[in-house]
DNA sequence: GCCAACGTTGGC
DNA sequence: GCCAACGTTGGC
């Protein structure tokens, strides 16, 4: 079982729009790392949810529903795009604030390469996240 | 709204 | 194949 970090502009899709869909097609994803971290996920692996810009913090987790096929939304180019559907919304958000202040997550991706939408997470990472959030 | 960082494009 | 120019992302 993998972990990754999903990021999304809650003004176009927050985790509530999520929730209220119980799953979504991650679609749209134009970046070759990017599209490389969505082609390793595999069928169960948990997925944190970030809202970049407002917000700025892990919101919730989802869950891999479908492995990664081609993107529909492609007209052209060799891109993917996954299933996700939600498993629940932290308790407490956890903002990149934190996360920049804590030894365990200063090495994220996240904070490392931020621009990066689909990033990996290791399992400790995750853990922390997880054990900030109650 | 600005701008730094990064990825992509295109001229050479 | 290099690198300057450009566009996009996302933190501030």
């Amino acid at each position: 079982m993998n972990y990754w970090l999903v990021k999304q502009e809650p003004d176009s899709y927050s985790f509530d729009d999520f929730v209220a869909d119980k799953r979504a097609a991650w679609t749209g994803v134009r970046n070759y790392q990017a599209r490389n971290n969505l082609r390793a996920m595999k069928k169960g692996d948990t997925a944190l949810y970030y809202h970049s810009n407002i917000g700025k913090a892990v919101v919730g987790i989802a869950k891999v529903a479908k492995e990664a096929y081609p993107d529909p939304t492609a007209k052209e180019g060799d891109w993917v795009a996954v299933d996700l559907v939600p498993e629940k919304a932290l308790k407490r958000p956890v903002t990149l604030d934190e996360i920049k202040t804590h030894k365990t997550l200063s090495e994220m991706v996240l904070v490392k390469n931020s621009r990066l939408s689909v990033q990996p997470v290791t399992k400790a990472e995750f853990d922390q996240i997880i054990a900030l959030a109650k």
